[in-house]
Formats: structure tokens, sequence, C-alpha cells
DNA sequence: CTGAAAGCGCTAACAC
DNA sequence: GTGTTAGCGCTTTCAG
């Protein structure tokens, strides 16, 4: 039981072997007799092209790949589902690749991705070895873009949103009702974005006279919320609100509040960041900085198909705005009544 | 700038093509001195193999595709880490693939995993459209091999975790801790999961001699948990344990027991499902049944590499047992002293 | 142990 | 419009 080829196609067909090739890649040039005929002789045959043997005659896959560290991020997957959908309507194929935990200092080397032509470009997401990876596509000349970048002046291009404004924001909202002790728990300083959320907060307490108060956390999670809280209110510090760097550890905060007996949001604020899937399931419903998944996916797509179309041309990094999203874990501050 | 081919290598290194290629492909039929030569080529010329011709010329691409729907799932993220790893130790490469959500019906076609020869084998993660997948694999003769499964009685091979057990479990903990009021939150029909969970909590309770109390939910999430709490609330029911068909339901549980007024686990006891990554990050930490994510990626991908292998012997569906984590919302029953 | 020759299935000039 | 002729870069017999 061989499987059926373009050969097949020409003798059931009739025609020559370039005519089913020219149906094949809707080439206008054909009969349209010529195309039905070989047009029904491969839906007999059940015929379906070689994808091998097309990217080895042209060069090219027609696959996108995109890299990423862990899945367990309702950020990474709207972003993802808009690069798929971005893709499919210009023809191209996502093929994901997640970096194996084992050994992250080769692992870039075993990507398949990485294996030259296996796919025409690369979206690198928010990676840790971003460093190394970049390297590498630089060497393979593979083209490439980076969602949220973690180096701060690369020279790669990247697709963002604005983390200072996001956290400017977030901070403004607070200080809007109210507010003055306003707490924020800084995500990892390894992140560019926790760094950059935390500057836009600073910002927005200088600028209204206040002094910032800021905890660090060794992860994005719901138990470096949690303890930061308590590690706070162990301190002595008093804070009416608090600007969490990601919605996981406002969950967090939230918990270790509510553990000490506080009302959310009668007697603490919250903000988190990222609109994660929970933030608005959880009750209250949380106030929170929304990432525009969708437009991110589709301008990273936009302009990597552009960089493989015309290599010639320089193009240029994005930064998008986020978005406040105002719920139920944000109040007036009763202290300013 | 020409792409460096094995001609180039051939050239630099003054052996034949033949000898090239076997090193490529680690034949021990080769002299030490020129296996060094070739490689010192290769080095030099910055070769890597072309993996279109490769694939075209083998008839095998060494990719291993997977299909999912959603990203946001720690549990398919552990998964698809144990998978990744065991296929990257038998010298395959993971493609994942997720269904554009846009259109289910025709999306079988359009994934890329499943034109024909992309890849030379699939895993089905848990997906809507298994039906549709099914039909289409078959077709195009690609070995796949199912984790989690909807469809009950498919003759496909699977991997899966007996949930039966697991809600019989879930349920026995709760019944040793003396409860009877137990109370199900079961989750979509549309599920086998959570048919055959909720098939276990039944089996316990009856065995128990007491009456099953099931409330359905659309969906898995917090939401759905928070709102079934609060109806059977206001329909007078008063259990004193629920166990949930997952920890996002569980989640959304507990949420709407503290809002009014209950504590936990004193009074009240949640036991959920999956082990999500929150689950014993949230305060209590979540009693719950975990699902041997490494085991299920590592036995799916054992067993479509001997489809792959041996096409001929038949492949036999796996199911594996999982495990109740006792944590901090459970425990014994106030009523019971 | 090595090499010459024959494809794998398709696309891309170039003529007709 | 259509067909002829070359490859794309590698693996695989089969002789030596």
């Amino acid at each position: 039981m061989k499987k059926v080829s373009i050969l097949d196609v020409v003798e059931k067909s009739g025609v020559s072997l370039v005519t089913v090739s020219r149906v094949l890649n809707n080439s206008t040039t054909v009969r349209e007799s010529n195309r039905q005929k070989v047009l029904q002789a491969m839906k007999d045959l059940g015929y379906t092209p070689s994808s091998a043997a097309r990217s080895l005659a042209r060069g090219s896959t027609g696959l996108i790949g995109i890299t990423l560290q862990t899945l367990g991020d309702t950020v990474f997957d709207g972003i993802i589902h808009a690069v798929n959908e971005s893709l499919e309507a210009k023809g191209y194929f996502l093929a994901l690749s997640i970096a194996s935990t084992a050994q992250l200092d080769n692992s870039a080397v075993n990507h398949f991705l990485f294996q030259e032509d296996r796919v025409d470009g690369i979206i690198l997401l928010s990676t840790f070895a971003e460093k190394e990876y970049v390297l590498e596509l630089k060497r393979k000349k593979i083209p490439f873009v980076i969602i949220d970048n973690h180096i701060e002046d690369t020279k790669a291009v990247t697709i963002n949103v604005d983390n200072f404004i996001g956290g400017y924001e977030a901070t403004r909202h607070l200080l809007d009702l109210g507010h003055s002790q306003i707490l924020h728990i800084s995500g990892p300083e390894l992140y560019l974005s926790a760094r950059d959320r935390r500057r836009g907060y600073e910002q927005a307490m200088t600028e209204a006279g206040f002094a910032p108060t800021v905890i660090g956390t060794d992860e994005f999670n719901i138990r470096c919320g949690f303890n930061s809280v308590k590690a706070c209110l162990a301190q002595g510090i008093r804070p009416t609100a608090v600007f969490a760097g990601e919605d996981g550890l406002a969950l967090g905060a939230m918990d270790a509040f509510r553990d000490e007996g506080y009302r959310i949001p009668q007697d603490i604020s919250i903000v988190g960041y990222d609109d994660q899937y929970f933030a608005k399931e959880i009750h209250p419903r949380l106030t929170t900085i929304r990432q525009p998944m969708e437009k991110l996916g589709k301008e990273a797509v936009r302009i990597l198909l552009d960089m493989i179309d015309g290599p010639s041309k320089r193009s240029k990094s994005v930064c998008l705005k986020p978005e406040l999203i105002v719920r139920e874990s944000t109040a007036e501050c009763a202290a300013h009544k």
C-alpha cells in the first residue's frame, strides 16, 4: 500500500505533472476543465501533497514556531490563540515548542524549531534563556521576534506591552480612590516586566508625594503574595491598598488579608496585573491591568511575516498600551472619607 | 550567501557524499579518521542537514505532534512536559498545535499536524472534537493515541487515569472523616472524566448507606463552583463536606462558603480534583486528587512509538491510578465527634 | 569500509 | 495554457 503521489494524479487525470502542480498552487493559468479533472483525480485518489517534498523544492515550510516554557498561563494562552488565528489567515501553520525544564543551557540546540529549516520564522514568548536563543537564531539567520522580552536593551525586534504605564495606571487608580498607604508587591527582578511595573508604581507615588513601599518576591505566584502580606503585616506596615505585580500575587495577598480579618475592598483595596482567567471569577472580582493579547499576537505575526517577506527592510519594535479593568476589589479609602 | 549543503562538506572533507551521510547518521562503518575529517568540515562550514531533504528521503520526520485547545491548565502542562522529555530521550521532537477556537468543525483539516507527513505520530490531548479527529487520523493512517478521551467506548488507543476510582477515593476520604452530608459538584456531562468521577462518588455514598447529592455545572471553573454552592445553600441543602469534580470548582465553592460565613475546614470540608498548581498555594491548602502526569506522558509516548515502529501488533490502552493528596481543606466532621 | 547511481515528490524556469 | 527539463539535499541499495 504505497502512498499516492503526484504521479498517480498525473496518470489518472491525463494532464501533465506541471499542470497538477499548478492546480496544487492555485495558479490561475490552468484551464478550468483541466483544473476540474485534476481536482477530481485528487479526490478519487485521496491525494495530499508531501510537505517534505514541497518544503525541499520551495525552500520554505509554511510553519512558524513559537517557544514557551509553561502552558499554565492564561495570558500566554490568549496570545497564542491570537497568533494562531492570524497565521492561519495568512496561510501559515503554528507549531509550539516547550523548552524542556531539564537543561536550560543547551536546550536551544534541542528545540526542533531551531533546526534551521523546520520553520520559516520563530516567535519567542517570554523566555528565560532569551539571550542564548537570540544568539542561536541570529547565527542561523532564522527570522524571529520576541513577545515580552526580559532583556532590557535588546537589539532584537520586540512586541511588548508598556509595563511602566500599567504600573503607573494601577497606582493612579488607587491614588484616585484616596489611598496613600499603597504597598507594591513586586515580581522577580529577573523579569523586565516586573521592574517596569515597579517603576510605574514608584513614579506615580512620588508624583503624588507619597513614599513608595515595595516588597519583592521570588516568583509570580499565590504563595509569594500571601507571604509578602504576612511579612509586611508582621513588620507593622498597615497599607490601605495593595498593587500586586501579577494576579497570582494579588490572589495570595487577598488570602492573607482575609486571614487577618480584613474585608476586601472595605478594609483593603487590591489591584492585580495581567487579567488572568480567574481574575473575574474570584470573589470579589479582581481589579487588574489587562494586556491586549489579541493585538500582541496579531502584531507579532504581522512583523514576523514582514521580516520573512522582505528581509531587507528594518522592522521596528512595537509597544502597546495596557488597560485598567476596574472590578470589585478596589474601593474608596475609608480613612479618606 | 547560499546555504551550505552536504556537497560543501564533501568538497571540504575530501570523502564521498555517502560517507558524509554515514557520519550524519552515526553509522559505525566509517573509519575514525574519516569521521573526524567530516566532523571538522561540518563544524568549519557551520553545516546542518536539511530536515526537509531528510524527511523526503527517509519518509519520516522525527516529529511527534500533540493537539490541545487550551494552555491554561497546569495538569496538561505537566503532561506535556513529560511527553516532551520522553520524546527527547528517544530522539524525537515534539510539536504542539492548538485548535483554533474559531471553527471547531473543520479545524481537523486546518491542523498542520494533520497534514499527513508533517509528523510521524500524534497525541490527542483531551480534545472536544475527538470524534472528527479520530476519523481524520484513521483515514490518513497517522498513528495516534489519546490522553483523556471523552468518548466512552472508543476503539482508539487511550491513556487515561481512572476517574471512577478518583471519585470514589475522594468521597471515601470524606466518609472516613465522619461526613455523611457530602455534596458533589460535578463537571459538565460532556466530559467522560466528569461522569466517571461522579459515578465513583455515587458508588461510595451508596455503599456507605448515604444518599448522593449532586449538582451539575456547565464548565470546570471557579464561578460555577461558587454559583453551585450558593444555589444549594439557597435551597436549604446543608452539607458538611463537598467533593468538587475539579480544583477550580473547589476554589469557587470555598469562596462561596467563606462568603456565607463558613470556616474551612472547621465548618465545611472541601476536596478538589486534579491538583492544579494553585491547589497547594491557596489557603487553606486544598485536599485533592492528583493525576500521575509524568506517567501519563511517558506511557503515551511509549505506546505511540511502539505503534510507529511496529504497526502490526495491537497496542493496548492504559488506565492509571490517581492519588489522593490530603492537605488542609478537609477535617473530621464536627457533628461526628 | 567506501562510493556510484538511483530515487524521495514536488516546484520553477524555460520553451512550446 | 501547457509540458520539458532540471534540480531541492539527502538516504539507500548495490557493487566494489
